[in-house]
Parts: C-alpha cells; structure tokens; sequence
RNA sequence: GCGGGUGUGGUGGAACGGCAUACACAACGGACUUAAAAUCCGUCGGGGAAACCUUGCGAGUUCGAAUCUCGCCACCCGCACCA
C-alpha cells in the first residue's frame, strides 16, 4: 500500500478532533505552557505560505510540551477589523462582515487542512460583538485614566479618494489605493498616551527574552535621549524660546538658532518681525508640503532670518539671530534648537549656506572645514567657565550652571509619539464616546457595551473626511448619559492594531460574559511562553500590546508587567525567484495546490527544511519535492521490519544521538537541522537494509511534531497501541552515544595529513603514538623535529619546525 | 547617514576555535523496465599526474580560523534633518 496522503491526514484530523486531543485543561494544577503566534488577518486571497513557516514551528513547540507533559494552549483567532476588507466591501456592496465571515471560513478550512494543533473551542474573532465589547472596555478604562485624549493632529488625506488614510495607507507619499497625492489635513482624533509607558516599555525589555534584534529595534523607535531644556530669552522682550539639547556642553558655539515653521512663537513675536510676510510665505509653503515632500528636500536647506529679533545665549551673554527652517521639527523637542554648526553636520550646512559663524568648542578637529562630531570626549575650548575640562565633565557642569541661574534643567526626550487612534473608517470598532455640548466627551456607560456597529449599506467615506458612521444619523443621536440632554456619538473607529493589542488574554478564557477573562484563568495561562511572529511588527503591534498589558497591569487587571516572555521572529518566504511573493509579480504559491499534490506533511516539513528559520528564503518547489521523497522513504521503512524487539547494540548510538539532536533543535528553532539528522538516521537504517519495530517509533515519534499525519498512521500501521499524541517525548542515554571507536583527524602543522581509528578510552600517550606512526603522516613528519602534539577532541595536531 | 543582518559548491544550506562543504535540490552514470515515470545503488567545490588551491577582499591572534580581532567591499531589512 503506497502513502496516501489525502485519506491519511483527513483520518488523523478527525482523530484528534473527535478525542479534543489539543484542547487546553481547566485543571490549572498542572504545568501549563502557552505558545502563541500571530492570528491572521483573514484577507480575501486566502492563506500565503508565510503563515505556516510561524505556525509549523510553534505547532512543533506545542505537540512536543504536551508530549513532556504539560498543559498546552495554543490557540488560534482572527484579527477580523481592516481596511481591505471595507476596501472590497466598497468596490463590491457587500458588507463587510459578510465578506469576513467568508474569508475566515477559507482560512479556517486551509488551517486545518495543514494539521496545526490548535485549539480550535477556544477561536476568537476581533470583530465578533462580544469580544469588541472588551476592546471598548479597556479603551473606556484607559479614557476614565486620562491616557485617552482628542488632539487636532494632521492626518493624510487622499484627495482623489477624499478619504483619511491610515500611515499603512501611505506608500512613497501616495495613495496606495489610486496614486494620486495624500496631503495632510488637519482634523481632530482620538490618542492614546503611549509616551507615558515609554520610559518602562525600555526598562522591562531587559526582563524577557527577546531576540536582539527586536529589543533593538524597539529601543531605537522608543528612542530616548538625555539632555536639558534651556530657554534662550529674546532681546528686548520678556519672550524666550525653550530649545532641547543632548549636548548643553557647547551651548558657546551656539551662534543662531532654528525654530520650526509651525513653531507658536511666531505669532507672538509677529509685531516685531519686519520681515512677516517673507517669513509667512516660507510657512505656508511648508505647510502645504507632506511629509515625504519635505524629507525629499534633505540634500538642500533652507530657511529664513527673523529680521529685527534676536535671541540671547545666555552662556556668552551675546544676541545671536533666529531663523525658521523645516529642517527643525515642531513634533520632536521643543521645535526650536540652538545651532551649533562647529560640531553639527545640519547646522554646519546651514551656517555655511547663510554665512553664519562657525566657532569651535570642541577641540581635535577643523571647523572650518567641517563640522567636528566625533566628540564623545575631549578638551573644551572658548567657552568660559568650561574651558579644559573634557566633555564628559562638561555637560554635567553646564546642566548644574543652568539649573543653579533658573533657565534650563536636565530633561529626558523620546522619539515615540502618542498613537493616534481614529480611523475615519467604518469596519472598525466604534469609540463608545459621546459627545454632550453641556458634559463634553462622557463614556458609554458599561452597561450598554458592546456599542455595536450600526448597519449601514454605503462604506463610503464622506466627501469632508468623516467616517461613514456620521451618515447612520438615527445611530449618531443618542441622549448624555449624564444630564439626558440631546447628545451625539463618536463616528470615527478604532484602527485594527486595537483588537490585537489584548486578543492573547481573552484566549485563556474566551466565552467569559462577565470579564474580559477570570482573574484565575489570566493569573494560570500568563504570561505567554513563547510568541513568534513578523519582524515588521515590531513597532506596532508588539509594541502598542505591551503597552495595554503594562496599562492592564497598573489598574489590576494582570498580574505581570510583560504579556510575552520570549519573542522570535521567522524569515520571509520569497518566491522562486528570490523576489518578494505578490500578486504583481506572479511568484505566489498557493498552498491549497501544494497540499493536494504532495500532502500537508510534506509542506510542513518542506517549510522547516528550507533552511534557518530566521532568515527570509525562496521558495524552491523542486526542494519541498524531496522532502515528500523523504516521507515516502520513511513510509518504505515498514516493509523493512525485522521480528527483532528493541534498539539494536550497533544502532545505539545512531538513534540517541539522533533523539539528542532534535530534541535540541526544535527547542534552538534550527528546524532543518533536526530534519537533516532524522533524514541521515533514515538513510542509516537503509544502509543497513532493515530495522526494528523499536528504532522505527523513535523516529517517528521524532519526526510527529513536524509530520504529524504520517507519523500517526505508521504508528498504528506498525501495531502500537498508543497513539502518538499521547505518547511522552523520548529521553537520551549519554552513555549510549560513546563510540568504542573513534576516528580522529591528524594534522601537520594545522593541515590534515590523515587519520587514525582509537578506541574511545586510550589515554594520550597512546594516542601521540598512534598519529606519530599514522602512514599518511610519515612523509611529512620524516627528519623534522616535533616540537609538540596537541590532542583535542577529535583532532590531532603534530607541531613540527623547519 | 545611523542601527541590525547576511556573504560557504550549479542551488537551498551544515559545521561547541578542531577532519569545510553534513542534509537536501539539480546534474551525471548504473540497476530494474519493451520504454518512461517511480524506486534502488553510485559520482558530484576547483585543479589536476601529483603538488596544491578554496568559506566576499586584506591583515592579525592561535599549534589550528568559515568561526575571534581590526580594516575594507557587496547585498538585504529597519529608521532617517530626532537637535
């Protein structure tokens, strides 16, 4: 009977279902561990093949900890709130939530067809009114604690589309929907103060286990800095301009300084500008610019002189003039600077562009010739009290010198800007905010949450920007929950990063009505254990779900700081041609074809074999072919059964050293090397011609994580009356993996020059002796002095001289 | 520009500082077939008579370097006028 994929894993998957073989216990008495991997957004092309490379892997981690005896969650859900899907809804009439329910349904059937074990009674769907009724719980909790506020920020307008358009929207400064501009508009929307946290969303990443790399990038995006804050006075007003600056020590080669275009004190100042229409043209001009543009315009500053008022530096006591340049952003800082162009490469430019002084405050380079920045340390010059001390000394003195006079002190800046969290969209969750002209902004009371989406029919958004919600009138009137007077409802929505930010909690306990999860269920399965997902997450998501954990945390709602312990991140699949998958270039595998040709088996283990799991790697439909040859070799082993019981004297080592490997890869994610020792303990049993009904379950207890239908199958085939998912992960004898003999290189001065056979116990005199009289050896060693042997593990290395 | 990563056969990739190229893919040869596919067995870095050369390039440390140090080069991924 030959492998037959297509009836074998369709009879296995009805097992594991029928037994609820992966469903997580209540019995919160035993060890749990909680693997997790990102739910998919369940988008209307169906399953990509990146998607079973994270879930393979954990899938592997989560089948061998129930094997060690654990209590396993691994749960699936879907991240069902999003722009494609309202996108198509628009193109097509259909709603939305029509168009999810027939996506995630083609998702779920692919899931299952691949095997994963999840825990499929405890699914959660963000858009589902009973699990959004919690998103906008935790949002009203974070509103009662002032971390939610509405701010008049610029959003990006699509002005062929005449629609707000998320940052994800945006691809090089046009729509990614029609490619026309995306201007900024200003409007008002709903933030989160994620900047509160953001001091602690640095300090606890030293307590998990992350790969570096994401600790990295998210430390750099956060983006702290030390310095101060110092007012420089305007001359001739009770007016100042506050700047930051991470390096106070040159506050001497402070020459001039930048405000931002949009800066407020412009206004202020307005009567003593005599250039004021000059300086309002070069305003408007940058207004009227977006982001990209401006970032465009790097290689060529410009700006513009405040005629008629100057600045103080209050380190030299001397005027110094203010110009306006978009090089200054308003968003970071104060949006004012003081230039110094002797150790600044942008001030540096910009002082050489308008012939402003350059002075040198740092020693050690040519100021004149260039801005002079590699000074981590050395000796100030020119500047007074400062002078000879080095910079490390310096920026304290300054700092001490500012605060002792009343006009600066030390100051802590980051990069991390609050979140904005309205979407002007309607396939989202709706902000249960309501607007009273008498209250202000007052909270669906708790009571009446979930605060549904209304039906509507048109998911257009409005010609002004607005959300559609703002057409569903009879929705959008509603009484003040406060005083009853005529009030209106927030139309705008949450952007989908909202349902994802807590999904992980309500998996330990999904169909709870009354809480977003019981303490004990939460107190039991967190924190996660073990969570895999894209790199390109790792600012949003990873970064906005610590961040509700960390608030959940503070109001009791959690009782760790951090949801995740360890985090590790997959490569990107490529396609054949080592381009990016997309549509456009026509490179996509679907998995659907792959799985009905050669098996869902064959394309878990194709995708861990493809080569290390962390690195992005193309597709190569030949390579995932061999690893179905595989499977049919590992499928021929039965008929190469001898009637013998147990693991075999020679085949001792083989099997524990083979058991040994992968147990230890699959806990390192080195997925294609625990492969290759199983494919090499294969090719060894075929050397030999037969094998055991023993050494044959090892393997394929072995290899059931990866490839769990056929394993189960043989399992059975070969009469074991225990099904593997049942059965406890195999141990090694380290004693079992000594040789009797070893071979051992012998080298030359560092070069192989042959080998030798000992037995594993000789002691290194013998051995010396061994590779001294080795044949292959003499010729190089015949007449030479040997000035020493060194005896290593498995090499062995004669010295000679001349 | 800053930060991170990668560089090994025709290809994907292995290798606690210790016999470079495991395991696969492709290719080639053989067996079995009327034939093909499948399968099984074998060859497979370069150079060749040997010597020898080979982990992006160049130095260094070491008895010994793909691996450690320094300096370059190329590609990939983030961030980017962040004061």
């Amino acid at each position: 009977m030959n492998y037959d994929p297509k009836t074998t894993e369709l009879k296995w998957q009805k097992i594991w279902e029928d037994d609820r073989a992966f469903e997580a216990s209540c019995d919160h008495s035993k060890k749990k561990y909680y693997p997790l991997i990102e739910f998919p957004y369940p988008s209307g092309s169906g399953l990509h093949v990146g998607h079973p490379r994270s879930n393979t892997a954990l899938d592997i981690i989560a089948r061998k900890r129930r094997m060690e005896g654990y209590n396993v969650l691994y749960p699936i859900g879907w991240d069902a709130f999003g722009l494609p899907t309202e996108n198509y809804a628009i193109k097509t009439g259909i709603h939305p939530k029509k168009v999810t329910e027939q996506n995630i349904n083609r998702f779920r059937a692919q899931l299952k067809r691949l095997g994963f074990s999840f825990d499929w009674s405890r699914e959660v769907n963000t858009s589902d009114p009973a699990y959004y009724k919690w998103t906008q719980w935790i949002f009203l909790k974070l509103f009662e604690r002032g971390l939610a506020y509405k701010a008049e920020i610029p959003i990006n307008f699509c002005i062929s589309c005449k629609v707000g358009l998320a940052n994800e929207e945006v691809v090089d400064g046009v729509c990614e929907r029609c490619g026309s501009e995306v201007i900024r508009k200003v409007k008002s929307q709903w933030m989160l103060k994620i900047t509160e946290y953001a001091q602690r969303l640095i300090d606890d990443l030293d307590n998990v286990d992350f790969i570096e790399k994401v600790k990295v990038q998210q430390r750099n995006w956060i983006g702290r800095s030390e310095g101060a804050e110092v007012d420089f006075k305007i001359f001739n007003s009770d007016l100042a301009i506050r700047v930051y600056t991470t390096r106070p020590d040159t506050m001497f080669g402070a020459t001039y300084m930048v405000i931002a275009p949009e800066h407020p004190i412009l206004n202020k100042l307005q009567d003593s500008i005599l250039n004021m229409a000059e300086v309002e043209a070069y305003r408007q001009e940058a207004a009227k610019m977006s982001d990209f543009e401006r970032s465009e315009l790097v290689k060529e500053k410009t700006g513009i002189e405040l005629k008629g008022v100057k600045a103080v530096n209050p380190a030299t006591g001397m005027p110094i003039p203010v110009w306006v340049s978009n090089y200054v952003l308003m968003g970071y800082g104060t949006g004012a600077i003081m230039a110094v162009p002797g150790h600044d490469e942008r001030d540096w430019e910009f002082a050489k562009k308008f012939n402003l002084p350059i002075v040198e405050v740092v020693k050690g380079g040519d100021v004149l010739q260039a801005a002079f920045v590699d000074t981590a340390s050395g000796m100030m010059v020119n500047s007074g009290f400062l002078d000879g001390m080095d910079v490390k000394e310096a920026i304290p003195a300054m700092i001490d010198w500012l605060e002792g006079k009343g006009i600066g002190k030390r100051k802590v800046n980051f990069k991390l800007r609050d979140w904005v969290f309205s979407r002007q969209r309607y396939w989202g969750e709706p902000i249960p905010l309501i607007h009273c002209e008498k209250c202000g902004w007052v909270p669906v009371p708790e009571s009446e949450l979930p605060l549904e989406l209304p039906d509507i029919s048109d998911f257009m958004p409005s010609d002004d920007g607005s959300s559609p919600l703002a057409r569903a009138e009879d929705w959008v009137k509603t009484v003040c929950p406060k005083c009853g007077g005529a009030a209106t409802r927030e139309t705008d929505t949450m952007p989908n990063w909202a349902g994802s930010s807590w999904y992980f909690l309500r998996y330990t306990d999904p169909h709870n009505q009354n809480e977003l999860a019981s303490k004990e269920a939460l107190d039991y399965w967190m924190p996660v254990d073990w969570y895999n997902g894209g790199m390109e997450h790792t600012t949003l998501h990873l970064l906005y779900s610590r961040f509700w954990h960390k608030f959940l945390y503070d109001i009791g709602v959690v009782s760790t700081p951090e949801p995740y312990m360890k985090r590790t991140s997959h490569g990107m699949i490529l396609g054949e041609n080592s381009e990016k998958m997309s549509k456009s270039r026509g490179n996509v595998i679907n998995p659907d074809d792959f799985v009905d040709e050669l098996g869902a088996d064959s394309f878990r283990l194709y995708e861990m074999f493809i080569g290390a799991f962390d690195q992005p790697i193309p597709w190569s439909t030949q390579g995932a072919r061999g690893c179905r040859r595989f499977l049919d070799r590992v499928w021929r082993l039965r008929e190469m059964l001898t009637g013998e019981k147990g693991i075999r004297p020679d085949m001792m080592s083989e099997v524990h050293g083979t058991i040994k490997k992968v147990s230890e890869d699959y806990e390192r994610m080195k997925f294609n090397t625990a492969i290759a020792a199983m494919m090499s303990l294969v090719n060894a049993f075929y050397n030999k011609g037969d094998v055991t009904a023993d050494e044959l379950h090892t393997l394929l207890v072995l290899l059931y994580p990866v490839a769990p239908h056929i394993a189960e199958e043989m399992n059975e085939l070969i009469k074991n009356p225990v099904p593997l998912y049942r059965t406890p992960w195999p141990t090694w004898d380290e004693s079992a993996l000594v040789k009797s003999l070893i071979e051992l290189g012998v080298q030359v001065n560092g070069k192989v020059r042959g080998r030798i056979e000992v037995s594993s116990g000789l002691d290194n005199k013998s051995i010396e002796e061994a590779a001294l009289g080795c044949e292959e050896v003499l010729p190089y060693i015949e007449g030479k002095t040997v000035k020493k042997v060194i005896i290593a593990r498995n090499i062995v290395n004669i010295v000679i001289s001349g």
